[in-house]
DNA sequence: GGGGGCTATGGGGGG
DNA sequence: CATAGCCCCC
């Protein structure tokens, strides 16, 4: 167990106490994934069989990264620990006993799009009005419904609930809740959230024993990201460990500070709940940064204290002062990327940081292409994180409909989007009719073809594309899913359909076919897949499952010398010596929508906590003073969120910016779009001698190293927090305000 | 039934 | 700006 001499004394404490719960709060840099792991090893170690143990996460890419270190340390045992995330784990319990609670075992995934097509078709049948009943909004409320735990006959029974739909103008929704619920039952469908809610109704309703079962199983649990579980996943995690005699074996490591969550349900409230739910609960808290430089700890630091509601701690560091924190300030979003980028080139040559060393984080993906654009100019080789996945992309989803359907004829959603792909002369009149006869006998659509029932002048195509289908179910049997889906992409034409298009974007849709089928071909024959806990056997089940649950997030290539580009929400966990957060605005981060509450506001700050700690030694932040949004020129304020940085931690050609930040709105003079910036380069002057503050009043002429000439027009405040507001001749902005503690000004 | 072009509308983060 | 939905014409 030389690993224990790895640690620090509060992270030993947190891996060797295995018995009764603890929980590990673990602020940013603070060896949280390394406690997870040794715990795991230890607990391997301490005769616990590794098949006992459960270790849930929230992303594929903390289960993966953590097995890779677990297996380093115990070698192939590993394989069979329960670890995953929430949504696989759930999953593979759900394929076992998926019998006992009325859903075949081949049960689809809907992704978002098969909820929102079918959340639309519903108010399409239910004759509301499509507008205020949009799909988004729907899909937001019954997941936020099923993770309280709310079925849809429990919300037909709230008064308080409906009460609130009526005033929003959407007094149906428990009516189609209830509707949506049943179509998803009927194609033995399930969306992500009920991968949760259907786990908790197996355990609670437990047939057959599978709660004494799993409780048993599982002796002793990990839960990473706690503050990012919702009530449900916390009811799920009670029902396995907490009940008479249950020897409560569960450790929860989190950070209150890193909550990003609270918009899919998450609540803080878990961790307050964990004290009083599990007696004799120990808390140990990692608060040594091995990550961070000071000013990034103290910046992150000084930020956070904004924040009224949070778990006591101090987080320190003991590594040596490093590099201030530099910040842009940008004329437009343009002139921001660029400036970035120029800055990614300074630093790759004055500290040979290689690209896989920086990162640029932003608030929205949307804000990715600029960077991009410029990136590819500069020739640095960069990746996006997040936006369309390979596995999004309409030509990859047509060719999963086919195996989707295969897997399972019930899955409605699928046959919608494929049984006029290629075009078969099946269009909406036709599908309309099926769908009506489907709901009038209340079977799905597959079942409904399959019928002796008049179609209209479809029906002839319908019948055929049902053979067609039955064809590729026959074949499945004793073909591997490789062959199966070159089979599938050839007959049905799909291929052909594709070679049709010969233009630029034709021909990459068929490369992308060919990667999918690649990718199939992978998926079969590497070994390294296979995990008890997930992922038991190669089926086409398994295949379906498995690219259901992953993001692109999870397929990272190893070592490769990419500059990363993705949202801070996606960056949780990471870790980068460099470090770019853009476009700090006042409604962009924080967001529009966040700024209107209190909350909104506290959680947009711990993202921005979160995306100033995942710097180790060089973070830059930046702010541009117009941006094109949805195709109009906006103007914003820098964000409140920087004047929260004490501002001894920017550097000192920062400061000015950043003072500037916070100064007042200027009244709207409307920047002209797209507005060129010429750059003048900073003429050092060899005379330039700094004249001492008391010299600088109210009319004096004055010089400074960057900005030039300009006129002091007043002075205000006293001692070190004197500042001058100048106007610079040569200045885009009609006044800088300077605080004189820092100004290196010479008066004429 | 299919396709092209127009208009209105939304606008975030992810498993 | 992107995209969904609509209308109109073939």
């Amino acid at each position: 167990m030389q690993y224990l001499n790895e640690l620090n004394d509060i992270q030993r404490q947190a891996v060797t106490d295995i018995n009764g719960p603890s929980l590990v709060v673990a602020g940013p840099g603070s060896g949280k994934t390394r406690v997870l792991t040794y715990r795991i090893a230890y607990l391997i170690d301490s005769k616990i069989p590794p098949y006992q143990i459960l270790a849930l996460t929230f992303t594929n890419k903390a289960a993966k990264e953590m097995k890779e270190r677990i297996s380093k340390v115990v070698g192939s045992s590993v394989n069979k620990v329960w670890a995953g995330t929430f949504h696989s784990i759930f999953a593979r319990i759900l394929r076992f006993e998926a019998d006992k609670i009325g859903y075949p075992s081949s049960f689809t995934i809907y992704d978002t799009d098969d909820t929102k097509s079918l959340l639309n078709a519903i108010v399409k049948e239910m004759g509301l009005d499509p507008k205020a009943y949009g799909a988004g909004t729907l899909y937001n409320r019954i997941s936020s419904a099923k993770s309280n735990l709310i079925s849809p006959t429990a919300y037909s029974n709230n008064a308080e609930l409906l009460e609130k739909d009526r005033a929003k103008g959407v007094g149906q929704l428990h009516h189609i809740y209830k509707k949506y619920s049943e179509r998803c039952r009927r194609s033995g469908a399930m969306d992500f959230d009920d991968l949760l809610f259907q786990t908790y109704r197996l355990l609670h309703q437990n047939p057959d024993g599978v709660l004494e079962k799993y409780r048993s199983k599982f002796s002793h649990l990990l839960v990473d990201e706690f503050q990012d579980t919702n009530y449900l996943q916390y009811s799920i995690i009670k029902k396995l460990c907490l009940y008479d005699g249950s020897p409560q074996n569960i450790c929860a490591v989190g950070d209150d500070a890193q909550s990003i969550y609270a918009f899919r349900g998450a609540t803080i409230d878990n961790i307050l709940d964990f004290e009083k739910d599990f007696k004799g609960l120990k808390t140990y808290k990692l608060e040594q940064n091995y990550r961070s430089t000071p000013y990034i700890v103290n910046a992150a630091n000084s930020v956070i204290t904004h924040n009224k509601k949070q778990i006591k701690k101090v987080i320190w560091t003991s590594h040596e002062q490093g590099e201030k924190i530099r910040l842009v300030k940008a004329i437009s979003d343009t002139e921001e990327a660029r400036r970035v980028v120029d800055l990614i080139q300074e630093q790759k040559n004055r500290y040979h940081l290689s690209n896989s060393e920086i990162a640029i984080l932003y608030r929205t993906n949307a804000q990715s292409r600029l960077f991009e654009e410029y990136l590819r100019r500069s020739n640095l080789a960069y990746r996006i994180y997040g936006g369309l996945s390979f596995y999004q992309r309409k030509e990859v989803k047509d060719i999963l409909a086919y195996l989707r359907l295969i897997n399972n004829q019930n899955d409605d959603e699928a046959l919608k989007r494929i049984i006029n792909y290629p075009r078969r002369g099946i269009g909406n009149t036709s599908l309309d009719k099926v769908s009506a006869f489907a709901n009038a006998n209340g079977i799905s659509l597959w079942e409904a073809i399959g019928s002796d029932t008049d179609f209209g002048r479809s029906t002839n195509s319908i019948k055929k594309f049902r053979k067609m289908i039955e064809g590729f179910i026959q074949k499945e049997t004793g073909v591997g899913i490789y062959d199966l889906a070159t089979y599938v992409v050839n007959k049905s034409e799909v291929i052909d359909d594709l070679k049709k298009d010969g233009s630029h974007e034709g021909q990459s849709r068929l490369e992308n076919v060919q990667a999918l089928l690649d990718a199939i071909k992978d998926f079969e024959e590497n070994d390294e897949i296979i995990d008890e806990a997930t992922l038991p056997d190669k089926s086409l089940e398994s295949y379906l499952q498995n690219i259901a649950l992953v993001s692109d997030l999870d397929n990272e290539e190893e070592g490769s010398e990419t500059i990363t580009l993705m949202s801070v929400h996606s960056a949780k966990g990471l870790e980068f010596k460099s470090v770019f957060v853009v476009g700090l605005e006042e409604n962009l981060f924080p967001s529009a929508m966040a700024i209107k509450s209190r909350e909104g506001v506290d959680e947009e700050r711990r993202l921005f906590y979160v995306a100033i700690t995942r710097a180790e030694q060089y973070l830059t932040l930046s702010f541009a003073k117009t941006r094109y949004r949805y195709g109009k020129i906006s103007e914003d304020t820098a964000s409140r969120f920087l004047k929260e940085i004490d501002i001894e931690y920017f550097d000192d050609s920062s400061q000015s910016a950043a003072l500037e930040s916070s100064g007042v709105q200027r009244s709207g003079v409307r920047m002209a779009p797209m507005r060129k910036v010429l750059r003048k380069p900073i003429k050092v002057n060899p005379n330039f001698k700094a004249s001492s503050i008391s010299d600088i009043i109210e009319g004096a002429e004055v010089v400074h190293q960057r900005f030039g000439k300009g006129k002091v027009l007043k002075v205000d405040g006293d001692n070190d927090s004197r500042v001058a507001t100048i106007a610079f001749d040569n200045s885009f902005d009609e006044t800088k305000r300077i605080l004189l503690k820092y100004a290196k000004l010479q008066v004429l």
